[in-house]
DNA sequence: CGAGAACTACGAAGGTCTTCGTTGACAATC
DNA sequence: GATTGTCAACGAAGACCTTCGTAGTTCTCG
């Protein structure tokens, strides 16, 4: 088993917005990256290339360096990751409890009403 | 609004496991954690002492230290916290998208069969 | 070819997290 | 009353994260 698998990590709140650009454009350069970020950022462009750099170690992305600039993409595809860190939050703050996760989801603010209602219905008819 | 309010913090690795402790108990001061934390744990007293204590700085605690040994208690609870990190999932991970969540849960190995399906299907009437 | 631009690599600095030992205070016990 | 045990407080050490500047290399364009 190779040692530098993508193993379990997970991003990091700096890492993050970095993999969404990529997911969204599937490759980019560190100057492609850098650009495309809010203006109100501020990072600079050293520090958007040193994470690139960095996830790459970690196994989140490829790079081609044939390209004059690195070429990244991502190693892990946008689901693969939700799924990872989904796995976090189910098994380690609901602690294997998914169905707490779906009460839980449906008292959100962040869907729309409708699925909440829908989501409500399904857990009243699973658990009368 | 006061300014050290439990803010919008999530728990760290090492905190999660001694705040379902609390969850579970109501109450407990530092023996009592590190005594019932499962025997492979290894850590040692001080450093549970040592998180509890920050844990109650950070304001995810508070503690009657009237008492010899200080008692802690969760200042949030369960439910709370619960709805503040899957916040960070749909906001940060999935950007907002509920729905996509919703699907990524149907997936997951973490639900009964049962509920996969009917997750699916809920996806399915809202989203023809 | 030579000057300037763009890129990578390196490392430093400051922050947080995790772990634990030591120290000093206090209590209980003999 | 002296010894033993328990606790809070402090701080140190090592790991990781985030940020960025600098140095050196390579490319490009006059």
């Amino acid at each position: 088993m190779p040692p530098d698998s993508p193993a379990d990590r997970l991003l990091t709140e700096a890492e993050l917005p970095l993999m969404h650009l990529l997911w969204d454009r599937g490759e980019a350069t560190a100057r492609v990256v850098h650009d495309a970020l809010p203006p109100g950022d501020g990072r600079a462009y050293t520090t958007v290339a040193t994470i690139l750099k960095i996830m790459e170690d970690k196994g989140f992305l490829t790079s081609d360096r044939q390209a004059r600039a690195a070429v990244y993409r991502p190693a892990l595809s946008r689901q693969a990751y939700e799924a990872r860190d989904l796995g976090r939050l189910v098994n380690e703050v609901f602690r294997g409890d998914g169905k707490a996760l779906v009460r839980q989801l449906a008292r959100s603010e962040a869907l729309p009403a409708a699925e909440r209602e829908a989501l409500a219905a399904l857990l009243g008819a699973l658990e009368p």
